[in-house]
DNA sequence: CTGGGGTGTGGAGTGCACTCCACAGTCAAG
DNA sequence: CTTGACTGTGGAGTGCACTCCACACCCCAG
């Protein structure tokens, strides 16, 4: 059943959601796995680059830089155990967001208290 | 009392906090008021000049670029009268942290899934 | 009068994550 | 057979906020 069909690069944009570009960029970057190519050299894409590149979307929307990202891509096609480093490095990345919520609790105090004065400054 | 005694601009640096290339490039920006120059060209700087990059300091941490900041600065040494536009930019700053730190919990609520996903296929 | 520090300038480099470009080969349809 | 869409490459540009550089004055102490 899986018979692996494999998509040009325009698919991959489409059912990424990234553009050719973008998954050009992470393939020079050494993020994803480098696809097959066809005897014309076009890039063959299987379903595998598209848990990739949605594993590295969801990575960076909880905050993780590219770099950050590259050493769990080995990972990501291996069974979760022994990724004590993983874990570490969610964990970390969970403080630090935490610290910048506590940090922004206090700039939207100040915000609000210069708005306060500015308001009251000008009635 | 507030004789007019002026500072180069490494003093300037140790007052400040901000080094002289920063201090220059915001000059170059056209953030800061140029300072006057004595005869060998120097920079000579006054209090003011404190008060502005103080100014800096504060507005970036609380989330404003210096683009953001550049048309403030004119209303710095002026008494707040009719700063509407400074109100809503201080307004849409505010609101741009709320919607960060909204970002921020739901981050935190998938990291932490994650981070107990991985953890129960460790064991 | 020499040396070491401070200061001036314009310009290039950094890191992040793309984004765009020119130029060239490839392929399918009309 | 030509045309247009698709793909390839290496490299340059973007925006932010610096940061560093070379090269050249300037000034004061020893």
């Amino acid at each position: 059943m899986p018979h692996p069909e494999p998509m040009l690069i325009a698919q991959l944009e489409r059912r990424s959601g990234q553009t050719r570009d973008t998954i050009r960029y992470y393939e020079r970057l050494g993020l994803i796995t480098p696809p097959q190519r066809g005897d014309n050299r076009y890039r063959l894409y299987d379903e595998r680059a598209v848990v990739e590149l949605n594993f590295i979307a969801k990575a960076q929307e909880v905050g993780f830089t590219l770099q950050q990202i590259k050493p769990s891509m080995a990972h990501l096609h291996a069974p979760p155990e022994q990724c004590q480093e993983l874990i570490d490095g969610l964990q970390a990345k969970a403080a630090e967001i935490s610290a910048r919520m506590t940090q922004d609790r206090v700039r939207l105090v100040r915000l609000n208290k210069m708005i306060k004065r500015l308001k009251g400054a000008a009635v």
